[in-house]
DNA sequence: AAATTAAACGAACGTTCGTGCTATTTTTCG
DNA sequence: CGAAAAATAGCACGAACGTTCGTTTAATTT
């Protein structure tokens, strides 16, 4: 059982590389065996269904992005420090990760949206503990007396959830070379309007 | 030559529909023949292939869009009266156009992000031109006096686009009940940022 | 080295994909 | 009303889809 367990995983990275450019629906057996010199056959008794396997690419696609962006981050001083690390490696994660097709959970993201189902769950489980995380470290930016008291966390999860949307749309849609700029920008302006003491009840 | 438009749009109008839940590659001319009742090669001989088909529904979405959101914002006055129109009016366009699979373009923005060819032009094309009239409203806030005179129109037309996304990515996969209130928040922070003074070079 | 288990293969299944043809129906116009 | 033109339907195609089968090759255990 040792070998079925490595070839699953090379098929597995493959497989997320896949996706990261024609989605989770666009990834198809067929063409997957193709890219790895498999038979379909082979490549498709490793996982029962389609459905399977688009549940393992997903799990695979988390556990690098944990890796690659999360557990390093960690290693940064709690709150703001930390913030930073989180936005610097995201923003150049899918180049680490080699996912030429830009990040995997924004395609699956559009594309389940609407759909029913097992994978569709998954992604959103993922996706909550993501923004959880990000509004616990904001959090603890106010525990540790970096951002203002009344600083809704949540709200700036979201936020910042949506510059790195608008990132990928002028990076990989518009090729606008300022686009990573622009995003700093966008991320420097949330910091400081967490940073800014609340605003005065009246002028 | 008159029936053969009317059902044209009449196709073109559920294709719109149909890629806005499925995009523009899992919308299927099989499925729509099915949908309206038509047959398969009748329905094909409307378009020579199944990019003009793609190109054509692009194009009707973008004049949808247009007579949705745009058009009636140009009733309000100009700068920031008209920049708060065109968002409320972008907030709810797919809900007023039928479109079940939330925003058209920003499915296609991530199914083409990495392709080749005409519909892919078409749609960054389509794109620059709304974040060049984002950017020009804004503008006109400037030359208006509602804006600070160092605004960055074009960061914030970016900017703006990204509270979209964020919004969409809110409200639909996560299905987050607070996901508009969450976008008019940022929203309006990013108008205290357009109006607010220059922050002084020291303290 | 033999026996057993796991992994990969090749062929075929029923369906659907986009795209050609050739009829037939329907609309338009003189 | 009848002729010309346009719109639609019917049928077939090759390819690709996910999936299942029986068999062969390779790895692991005895």
């Amino acid at each position: 059982m040792r070998k079925g367990e490595l070839t699953r995983n090379t098929i597995l990275d493959r497989a997320v590389r896949l996706a990261s450019e024609v989605g989770l629906s666009g990834l198809t057996i067929g063409r997957l065996a193709q890219d790895l010199e498999l038979s379909k056959s082979g490549l498709f008794a490793h996982f029962q269904s389609k459905e399977t396997l688009q549940l393992q690419v997903l799990g695979r696609a988390s556990h690098i992005f944990i890796e690659i962006v999360v557990r390093p981050a960690l290693a940064q001083p709690r709150g703001e420090p930390r913030l930073q690390a989180l936005f610097d490696r995201w923003l150049e994660w899918t180049k680490k990760a080699d996912l030429p097709g830009g990040c995997i959970f924004v395609t699956a993201a559009v594309e389940l949206d609407d759909r029913t189902g097992p994978a569709r769950d998954r992604l959103v489980s993922l996706q909550k503990d993501w923004l959880d995380l990000l509004a616990n470290v904001a959090r603890t930016g106010v525990t540790e007396g970096q951002f203002r008291e009344d600083l809704d966390a949540e709200q700036f999860a979201h936020d910042l959830y949506a510059v790195m949307l608008g990132h990928q749309h002028a990076h990989r849609l518009l090729r606008d070379p300022r686009a990573t700029d622009r995003a700093r920008r966008a991320f420097e302006a949330l910091l400081e309007a967490a940073r800014r003491e609340p605003r005065r009840r009246s002028a």
